[in-house]
RNA sequence: GGGCGGCUAGCUCAGUUGGUCAGAGCACCUGGUUUACACCCAGGGGGUCGGGGGUUCGAGCCCCUCGCCGCCCA
């Protein structure tokens, strides 16, 4: 006999071991199965489990179980991301506050291997957590950025695509992180509104003639500017063109040009120009041949290219110096305050620099061509559709992705410079050096790049570095390209578009067939969860207060095609709850002998409530099936809900009642065997979303009754009923069953019959087919309506309240217990109801236009709709008419 | 400035190709010792589907326009 409830926290652990133990976590090695892979999402190996990898994890283990339990060759295959910066921070973090040298002193190789003596110890944390959710991966598939197999698979790539020119070293702007002191891409630099200052600067004419006043957020610069700006057609300045300026406090000479970058609506039309600290003047720097006079050093302080008063200064604090000099000198001309977007490092949080240095090149605009053309043609499909256009939106103007980072923690670039500067780039050294060998006639000694990758660069290559490549290996036969990928729209273009550039250039293929982009987590009030504002929820806690199973049901639930999911705890308790309720239904089929028949078939049941049952079930599986296959999660989450809890529970169960308590034995016994029946295919259905709860069900039930033919219910086959297993006479007659308890029941409620109360239901009038359905489930409507019997009259007795049913007439005589305003109200409520349908229906079909233009099974259904209407608020208003004589 | 998404019951959201589509869960109100479940059962109130215009016999669904809100990119 089962408990009252189910404990997931004794459950959990013992089921997932249960099942890594068997190996169900593997693919089936049967070759004719169908394949069906997801590489995960890798986690940064610093990283712990929170909402948004709880959401995009039960999401995959929900289409993995399913496809698993459909039979296919289902490969779920894990990892995790070695994460550069996030990574070194957290490492050079730690050894600050252990009080340990810093990275600088202790040198490379020392902080490297700290970081892997770190990695063992933490590493395992995330995916722990993740078997916590329950997911379902193939853990003996585990890979990891860094390993030794994907560090090939990265050098492999870097030599191609070098030999192929489409990764290049140049000197150009890049974002300069100063805090990291490394170069990053665009897309991890994020624009802050800030509020800030226009400082509007006169710059003395050269001969002294006059001034030029510009403006600028960031004053600093102006010891690196090469020029001042004009619109070419600027009246004001044309006569200026061709002239200088004598840059205030560096005292340098610089041109006056013209160039159409400078806008004559904005500040004084005039522009100050610093080619080597903004991207703009970068632009008017190289069409105007400008010096580039680079002012910073690394960590952004001002180099020996300043005067020397601001050598060594903080950017910040040279600002403040400059600012209070023009002060000084007079040429201050006015402090505007302005909100301005400032570009900051999305890891470090500080301000990023341009900054012109050298830097390896991946040539992206080439890469993205393919990438762009099978995502129009459908190779790739992403889900929800729209976000194609993001993806199209960004492949479309994508500019040269810088690829090096000067950090330690990550994939060295396999360049070799000899002692003239010339570069070797190969997969090993010794390549290197024989090429070195090759060039320079003898042996030379070489120096490897300090730099390394960005991250994203091995995480392009995921989909099939993770398989073996460059390896052939039958993963990558059996498995590549992967059905679906699974993941959030925050990384599309950091992630999504990578892999589609690599896979289509080094696999040929495409990497995945469909992107199914989930949404965003909030909290209940639609905030970005984040550790400063303190509203961040452990999906962790949450499985240790609901259970892992009400977790994902609810993410399951809620992860609709919005961009946004609100959570609340609330909406966790009650789909814990729906557990609870199954795991209830369950335990009275237990007690009530329910258990599985040898050789049952649900195509052979006779009593109509089992036939109904076996209908609505079937076509659940269908729904179910329909929905899983279009990753449309909450329809699964909704469909299941409403059938297990709505149908099964309150129905079915409740209609079975009277037979499991009755004296036809065969009728007890068909009813015993379908509920079985019907609970061992809820249990697969709700599988992928709830495998804890499900599979312990699963486990207790395994003794009632015949033996199942399938072991574990994470391996058992996804149940396949035919359409025809529906009874449209079975639909029928328990459909009005369900609506005359139902009336019934709102009758009473309204009315407020006592609860104890038994008064007889009246059949007043009805037809052959309803009679005689009402005949036959005499009893069960009895008991479930709570009424004492039915009784078959030609007329409603005085005082009796009548209600109708599907054109059916019935009545309860509850005289005595009644209010009559309450029921001259309720009659009252029912009539104007109708009324404005028919009201409704008489405008459309009074329409010619719609009668003629409309489709005629349209035409037909409200006039259907209309007879039905008319003869029920006829009816109500007789009954309406006799009350009122009574008074 | 450009792009994308949203605006449907108090709250969070569903509503496929326009024709019972005005729904669900939660919240709320009323009643309940129905021997599976109070993590329960039964019943109920509540929305002119952001505003305006248009197409159509018919629009929450299509078109235009305006207004907010959010996100991304400049």
């Amino acid at each position: 006999m089962l408990e009252k409830n189910f404990d997931p926290k004794t459950a959990e652990s013992r089921l997932y071991a249960m099942w890594e133990a068997s190996g169900a976590f593997a693919p089936t090695s049967d070759p004719a199965a169908e394949p069906f892979s997801i590489v995960i999402p890798p986690p940064n190996v610093t990283g712990s489990l929170h909402i948004g990898h709880a959401l995009n994890n039960t999401l995959q283990d929900v289409l993995i179980r399913f496809e698993r339990m459909r039979g296919k060759a289902a490969l779920w295959l894990p990892g995790t991301d070695h994460a550069g910066i996030a990574t070194q921070m957290v490492v050079e973090r730690q050894l600050a506050a252990a009080g340990n040298v810093s990275r600088r002193d202790m040198g490379r190789e020392d902080f490297i291997a700290k970081v892997w003596e770190w990695k063992a110890e933490s590493g395992g944390t995330i995916t722990n957590q993740l078997r916590r959710l329950g997911a379902s991966c193939d853990w003996s598939r585990e890979r990891f950025t860094l390993d030794d197999g994907l560090s090939a698979a990265v050098r492999k790539v870097f030599v191609t695509l070098h030999k192929q020119k489409l990764i290049y070293r140049d000197k150009r702007l890049v974002n300069w992180d100063p805090h990291f002191q490394t170069a990053i891409s665009d897309i991890e630099v994020e624009q802050r509104e800030v509020d800030g200052h226009y400082w509007h600067f006169a710059y003395p004419l050269e001969d002294g003639s006059g001034e030029i006043v510009v403006a600028t957020t960031r004053p600093e610069t102006m010891l690196g500017d090469t020029a001042v700006a004009v619109h070419p057609t600027d009246e004001r300045y044309k006569h200026l063109i061709g002239r200088a300026v004598r840059l205030p406090i560096v005292g340098r000479p610089i041109p006056i040009i013209a160039d159409e970058y400078a806008d004559p609506e904005k500040g004084s039309g005039a522009v100050k120009i610093t080619p080597a600290h903004d991207f703009n003047d970068y632009q008017v720097g190289k069409r105007n041949n400008l010096p580039m006079i680079n002012i910073l050093t690394d960590d952004a302080k001002i180099n020996e290219n300043g005067p020397k008063d601001y050598q060594g200064l903080d950017r910040f604090a040279a600002r403040k110096k400059v600012i209070a000099a023009f002060e000084e000198l007079g040429l201050l001309r006015e402090v505007e305050k302005t909100r301005h977007a400032v570009p900051h490092g999305d890891r470090s949080g500080s301000v990023i620099e341009p900054y012109l240095t050298d830097q390896w090149y991946v040539d992206a605009k080439t890469l993205a061509q393919p990438a762009i053309k099978a995502v129009e043609e459908g190779r790739t499909v992403f889900e929800p559709r729209h976000w194609e256009k993001t993806y199209f939106e960004w492949m479309r103007n994508i500019e040269p992705w810088c690829v090096s980072r000067q950090l330690w923690w990550g994939h060295r670039i396999p360049a070799w410079y000899g002692p003239d500067g010339k570069i070797f780039v190969e997969e090993t050294e010794a390549a290197a050096q024989a090429a070195a060998r090759e060039h320079y006639g003898r042996d030379e000694p070489l120096r490897q790049d300090e730099d390394v990758l960005d991250t994203w660069f091995s995480s392009g290559l995921w989909p099939f570095s993770t398989m073996g490549w460059p390896e052939k290996t039958s993963d990558l036969e059996r498995f590549y390209p992967t059905s679906t990928l699974v993941t959030g729209f925050d990384i599309i273009f950091f992630w999504v578009a990578r892999m589609m550039m690599m896979g289509l250039h080094f696999m040929g293929d495409v990497p995945f067939n469909r992107v199914f982009i989930n949404a965003l987590v909030r909290d209940a009030k639609g905030a970005k969860m984040s550790k400063s504002k303190g509203n961040v929820m452990d999906p962790l806690e949450l499985v240790d207060q609901y259970g892992a199973d009400a977790l994902r049901f609810t993410l399951t639930a809620m992860s609709g095609q919005a961009r946004d999911i609100k959570l609340s705890t609330q909406r966790i308790e009650g789909y814990r709850n729906f557990g609870t309720k199954l795991w209830n239904a369950t335990r009275f089929t237990e007690m009530n002998g329910c258990a599985r028949a040898e050789g049952f078939d649900p195509a052979l049941v006779k009593n109509t409530l089992n036939r109904w049952i076996v209908g609505e079930t079937a076509r659940t599986v269908q729904s179910m099936t329909k929905a899983l296959d279009a990753c449309a999660f909450d329809d699964v989450a909704n469909g299941l809900y409403r059938f297990i809890w709505n149908t099964y529970c309150d129905w079915y169960v409740e209609l079975a009642k009277p037979i499991l308590n009755g004296a036809d034995e065969a009728a007890k016994a068909e009813t015993q065997a379908t509920a079985a029946w019907a609970l061992d295919v809820i249990l697969k259905m709700l599988h992928p979303v709830m495998p804890f709860l499900t599979e312990e069900l699963w486990a207790q039930t395994s003794d009632l009754g015949a033996a199942r033919a399938e072991g574990m219910l994470i391996t058992a086959r996804w149940p396949d009923l035919a359409e025809s297993l529906v009874d449209a006479a079975a639909d029928a007659e328990i459909g009005l069953i369900i609506a005359a308890v139902s009336e019934g029941r709102s009758v009473k409620a309204e009315l407020n019959v006592p609860h104890s109360a038994r008064p007889p239901l009246l059949v007043v009038e009805a037809n052959d087919a309803q009679r005689a359905v009402f005949e036959a489930n005499a009893a069960v409507i009895a008991q479930t309506l709570r009424v004492s019997e039915l009784q078959f009259v030609a007329s409603a007795p005085e005082g009796a309240i009548p209600f109708v049913v599907n054109g059916a007439t019935l009545a309860l005589p509850v005289a005595e217990f009644i209010d009559l305003a309450a029921e001259r109200a309720r009659l009252a409520k029912e009539i104007a109801g109708h009324a404005s349908d028919i009201a409704h229906v008489n405008k459309k079909l009074g329409n010619p236009a719609f009668v003629a233009n409309a489709k005629e099974e349209v035409v037909e259904e409200n006039r259907e709709r209309l007879a039905e209407s008319e003869a029920a608020k006829a009816k109500l208003e007789h009954a309406l008419s006799l009350l009122e004589a009574v008074v």
